[in-house]
DNA sequence: TTTAAATATCGTAATATTGCAATATAAAAA
DNA sequence: TTTTTATATTGCAATATTACGATATTTAAA
């Protein structure tokens, strides 16, 4: 074996594992700090930002789109990315869950 | 290569996305989800709860453990699984400052 | 049409994760 | 002490992730 038994487990961890997921390297959290820094959507000089050849970067920002973390939009030859609240929200949802049900416990 | 390039990102990026990483798996949500479903720490029964193997089982409760998401004392024979609501905070910290961040943009 | 710029995809090597059987360990109970 | 119970560790096979050079694609500019 190897593979995540993902059937086993309830779509709603599922959902929420895949999230996390897409956040689980720095690289991305890196990506996903640099978009929020400037105060418009960025087109382009991603690749600049950090220490990664283009394609990695390339694949991280797909891995972040796939998992709805950010959003993205075709313009010219560059690609504006955007982080996707919807998906801040069911993150931060999910937090104020467990915050909830921590309340009733000892620990 | 294939190794995450750890070195090249903020201790911060590293810290956080240690997170994320310990939480991107259904099966450590769902071990979580389980501890917050009982009013008390859980002494034992984990591995009943979940379609795995014990060692399997044993493997991702250390991940959680060592992302400090859950705190174990030993109990007897039994150990007494917790969350640690410091780390949620941590977490939490972080999605306030995503949403702060967020409220300035345009999208 | 040719060239340049930005991004994606392919191929591949290095490394990490997942899962479990077998086994080890450690403490309580008999 | 022996046995039982709960958990951890080891070893290993299957799979996934990470990274990047080379190359493809796509659109704007010349």
């Amino acid at each position: 074996m190897g593979a995540s038994k993902s059937d086993s487990f309830s779509e709603e961890h599922n959902e929420i594992s895949t999230f996390f997921k897409a956040l689980s390297h720095p690289a991305r959290i890196a990506i996903v700090d640099y978009l929020l820094s400037v105060d418009t959507c960025i087109c382009g000089d991603i690749v600049n930002e950090l220490p990664l050849a283009q394609p990695t970067i390339s694949q991280h920002l797909a891995a972040l789109k796939n998992a709805n973390i950010i959003k993205g939009t075709i313009e010219g030859t560059a690609i504006c990315y955007c982080i996707n609240p919807d998906t801040i929200d069911k993150i931060e949802n999910h937090f104020g869950m467990i915050r909830q049900k921590l309340k009733n416990k000892c620990c």
